[in-house]
DNA sequence: AATTCGATCTTGACACCAGCAAGATAAGCC
DNA sequence: GGCTTATCTTGCTGGTGTCAAGATCGAATT
């Protein structure tokens, strides 16, 4: 970001956040660093501490962000799909690979291991349940249409969604590419392949 | 470790594994360090890099024990489940998601993010081959029994793998709990449900 | 058996990181 | 104007990964 010539930032709280989410897509989560970020604002290693309690309060601000961003975007392949529930359904697991994919240091920032100690911040929580309802209405609303089978809505989307995720984390950000048995050109097929899965499972 | 009283160790290198599967076990993989390792073994911090290149070669042997014990798993629980290429799978695939569920810091070390700069070891990459292969000849037997769709193994089982690895992901390691989404309670019978879902992907 | 050699381990250093404390600056409000 | 308060800086502590140079010891060689 362009050094400030005031003192004062005006909004560095904003400008921390997309410099944030600019370091992680540009260089991925491994090398980002809160200090990398407040470099990049040109602002002292200390200043963030003013607008985060901790490195994981931003990260969670990231968090609340990409779960928004992802929620719109798969409202917006459900509405281009038409009314069927079948295809909204397929459209979202599509735009849900795809979002992993075009979005792989933010992905696995929202996706963190909350493991041991950290846990995460309650806004990142609440945007991602939000993210995730839009899919729980979807398989519902598909429910309702006896388009899929019966049973309560999170164990009939729990698998589909772990499918999607799974594949996110291996084919995406995980080992396949790594180990030559993904490529680009069959990345595609492959993700249609497991949106097809996907949907079978919900019915 | 029992502090040793020579000089020299003995056998560090594998000291040094021990040492750091116990403390991914006991503390998990965020606050897993190399010199916390080295100290675990009564070892000067520096004494590690005459076993491995860096922290990155560490966790790269880990990565390729931790898919062998996965792969003996898989294998004995396909044994234990019979001649029905069907039970083979559907044990197989419980196997999976318990070894994940038991193994939670080193399933994190087996598929941390190889993303960005740092590529994982070929030696981990080599067993991750060998313990896939195992889910992928199990695939091709049972199309050869005709009780799996055809077409390429590969195709076949990774929506299957994908949907195994996102539940480890999600319901073991990731964000559900946290949500109150999966209770101690309920984790079995959705990892049932993730068993049966995943296998109908496979025929 | 004494010596040499190479592997192993230690000490000490560097650069970097997260986080805290105390001071400097500036904006806003009386 | 003067005061308060939020913002930003400098400087520090404790921790990390990694490298370089020295200390120690096992084993092969002579």
């Amino acid at each position: 970001m362009a050094r400030r010539t005031s003192y004062h930032h005006g909004d560095l709280r904003r400008a921390l956040i997309d410099a944030a989410l600019e370091l992680v897509r540009e260089e991925g989560l491994r090398s980002w660093t809160l200090r990398g970020v407040a470099r990049r604002c040109g602002v002292s290693h200390a200043a963030p501490y003013h607008h985060f309690a901790d490195k994981e309060a931003l990260l969670g601000a990231m968090t609340a962000l990409g779960f928004d961003q992802l929620r719109d975007e798969l409202a917006a392949a459900a509405d281009a799909a038409g009314e069927l529930p079948a295809d909204r359904l397929r459209s979202m697991a599509r735009a849900y690979i795809d979002f992993g994919a075009n979005n792989q240091g933010l992905y696995l920032v929202m996706f963190r291991e909350v493991h041991s100690d950290a846990e995460g911040s309650p806004e990142g929580r609440e945007a991602g349940l939000r993210a995730l309802q839009l899919l729980g209405i979807e398989v519902v609303s598909a429910q309702v249409a006896g388009q899929a089978v019966g049973g309560p809505p999170t164990h009939q989307a729990l698998p589909a969604w772990s499918m999607l995720h799974g594949f996110v984390g291996l084919a995406v950000l995980g080992p396949l590419p790594g180990m030559g048995l993904v490529d680009d050109d069959g990345f595609d097929a492959l993700a249609d392949a497991v949106v097809e899965a996907a949907l079978r499972t919900l019915g």
